[in-house]
RNA sequence: GCCCUGAUAGUGUAGUGGCCUAUCAUGAAGCCCUGUCGAGGCUUCGACCCGGAUUCGAAUUCCGGUCAGGGCGCCA
């Protein structure tokens, strides 16, 4: 008999139906007559029971002879009539839990080995080590918890293809046999055998061809793309990754921003039915760097930075005067409000926050606490009464609000004090993974100049239009983040369409006219085809996704995902190759132990 | 390349120089049990990542390595 129902499915109203479920073998209980097996498939568990005293026509020797074999995740098949459970047996918890399924035939359809770890529904202190989840993930996915992930990725995508299809976006396909270009990320290469000694590289993202689909007329281009980049992982960052990524003509940055707020809030309706609030906040890059320390702040709580420099420049203070005497100098000040830290930040944890601090490269931590007219520190002496007064002015200080002081170089100091700003936040619990405040960062540079070198690199990548002229200061570009608690989500921009422009601004970016023709000769001709203005965006369908669900790494909403060394724990990739495979590529590895110089020779 | 954290039965853990022939839970095997639901009871099985050092004595301290995770660098 074929599966009538999955184990989710049965409820009151079949009581009394024959039907056939089939699934795995999770827990089962022998009462030493009367015995249950929690039937489990990725639609919830239904309880079989095998009664001795009811069997309802079926075999009982047989039926007792095929449960002995159902071992634990053993993939099993069982018919029988569904019957009301005993009274007060019901089980709330479980959606089925009003029935119970009387086996009249058990069949076994592939038993298991004994697994390696248990696939209920665990607390988080059962769990294994995530090595032995991934070596085993046929079986983790198995779990309801990722289980459930997989499939809710599949709805988020399934929303956003539903949402751009509405939109007039059409889906295609770029090629993941590409060009390797030396910027940017290291690319996975693979070589070629019709023409040895040469290679493709695996695409980081499709952006030159969803660009040049833009050249075609495509008009509106979106794709769930793959994409790669050889670098080392993090917690969010995988070696192969999935991109939402979109591409439209003749429009403006704040079309490609509508269109993402319209995208989003539909996936929200899909996923949540809740509206979701647009359009989202708007920051500028330098107010994010300079009141967060970060260029994609979390902005579910305030804690700003406040320069508070021109207030105590002239402080008898030779910490400070020290610090200021050099260029580019800063000092910044926090008010932590005794409203939202209470009592908790007392002396030892001050402590801790200066080595925090220290640890972070700055030389130390100023503080002081607000009392009900002035500041108490034993720094305090060294202020004016109009100092002090001034910067209780500035800081917003009250009675018991402790204020902390970071100086030193001014992008040292920003971005400390933007880890500052997330650790205060951490020790006060000021973070709800339930809130969800997208924003958008605007206003960015064109370039970020390395102060060392006084090299130039894009600050997003080399195809944003600039804004401004591009010998100006600070010459600005029309690229935008999207920002979600603290993580960025993704990049949009408008991109050049002239050739020529294309062409200044990679010179611009130290790259030879050589390399340009060679690299990206084909794109720039391109371009002087009448390419549409156009720009467009790509959202990290894993982060996003893992945030949504509340997950610590992108690893657990991806159904194969590599390990922190970018092996697959499963099939042991990467692996060496036959040599009879290199020889046909023509390639010598030279990782050591593959050299055997008499080879060579 | 660097920094931090960790590694004890299949799984999750306790154990900070002798109370360790290593704790507990779960699991597996076996037995008992007719209404459980991560059933229960009894019995049995099963482990200190590798190498070196210190010590009368090391799971425990030290050194080196391996593996895993987090981070820095890197990720236009």
């Amino acid at each position: 008999m074929k599966r009538t129902h999955t184990c989710g499915e049965l409820r009151s109203a079949d009581i009394g139906k024959k039907v056939c479920v089939q699934g795995w073998v999770r827990f089962s209980r022998d009462h030493g007559g009367v015995e249950f097996i929690d039937l489990a498939d990725a639609y919830g568990i239904t309880q079989l029971v095998f009664d001795p005293e009811d069997i309802s026509g079926g075999d009982r020797n047989s039926i007792s002879e095929a449960l002995r074999s159902f071992t634990r995740e053993s993939a099993v098949s069982a018919e029988g009539i569904v019957r009301k459970r005993v009274k007060g047996t019901e089980d709330p918890k479980n959606k089925t839990g009003e029935i119970e399924v009387l086996i009249t035939k058990a069949d076994v359809l592939n038993r298991s080995r004994t697994p390696p770890f248990e696939l209920g529904d665990q607390k988080e202190s059962v769990l294994p080590g995530e090595e032995t989840r991934l070596r085993y993930r046929y079986l983790d996915l198995r779990r309801p918890e990722v289980n459930e992930a997989l499939r809710f990725r599949h709805r988020f995508v399934k929303a956003a293809r539903e949402y751009l299809d509405k939109s007039g976006f059409i889906e295609v396909e770029t090629p993941m046999l590409t060009k390797s270009t030396p910027e940017g990320a290291r690319d996975f290469v693979v070589p070629s055998r019709v023409h040895p000694g040469t290679f493709y590289a695996l695409p980081q993202s499709p952006q030159l061809f969803k660009q040049l689909l833009m050249v075609g007329s495509m008009d509106r281009y979106y794709q769930v793309a793959r994409c790669f980049r050889d670098e080392d992982s993090r917690a969010d960052r995988q070696p192969e990754f999935t991109q939402l990524d979109m591409e439209m003509s003749f429009v403006e940055m704040i079309d490609i921003q509508n269109m993402i707020e319209g995208l989003v809030a539909y996936i929200w309706k899909s996923l949540y039915n809740k509206k979701l609030e647009t359009p989202f906040e708007r920051i500028s890059f330098s107010d994010a760097m300079n009141k967060y320390g970060s260029d994609k702040p979390d902005l579910r709580y305030g804690l700003p930075m406040i320069s508070v420099t021109d207030i105590v420049k002239d402080a008898e203070y030779d910490i400070f005067q020290k610090i200021l005497s050099k260029d580019g100098t800063a000092i910044v000040g926090f008010n932590v409000k005794h409203e939202i830290a209470g009592d908790k930040i007392g002396r030892n944890e001050v402590d801790r926050l200066i080595s925090f601090v220290k640890s972070a490269g700055l030389g130390g931590m100023t503080w002081m606490r607000a009392t009900k007219d002035s500041l108490d520190s034993n720094i305090v002496k060294y202020f004016t009464p109009e100092i002090i007064s001034k910067l209780r002015e500035r800081l917003d200080a009250k009675e018991g609000d402790l204020i902390l002081m970071l100086a030193g170089p001014k992008k040292n100091v920003l971005e400390t004090g933007g880890l500052l700003r997330s650790k205060l936040a951490d020790d006060l619990e000021l973070t709800d993974k339930d809130t969800f405040k997208f924003a958008w960062l605007v206003d960015c540079p064109m370039f970020e100049v390395d102060p060392a070198s006084g090299k130039k690199d894009p600050f997003h990548h080399p195809f944003v239009l600039p804004t401004t002229p591009l010998d100006t200061e600070n010459a600005g570009g029309a690229s935008f983040d999207l920002v979600l608690n603290g993580i960025e989500l993704g990049s949009g921009s408008i991109r050049i369409h002239d050739p020529e422009l294309q062409r200044t601004v990679f010179k611009m970016l130290g790259i030879s006219e050589e390399r340009i023709d060679e690299n990206f000769g084909f794109f720039l001709e391109a371009l002087g085809y009448g390419a549409p203005p156009h720009g467009g965006i790509a959202l990290g369908i894993d982060r996003l996704v893992s945030i949504l669900l509340g997950k610590e790494s992108i690893r657990d909403v991806i159904a194969f995902p590599k390990n922190k060394k970018a092996q697959s724990l499963l099939d042991g990739s990467p692996q060496k190759v036959d040599d009879e495979k290199l020889e046909e590529l023509q390639i010598i590895s030279m990782a050591i132990g593959d050299i055997d110089i008499e080879d060579i020779e």
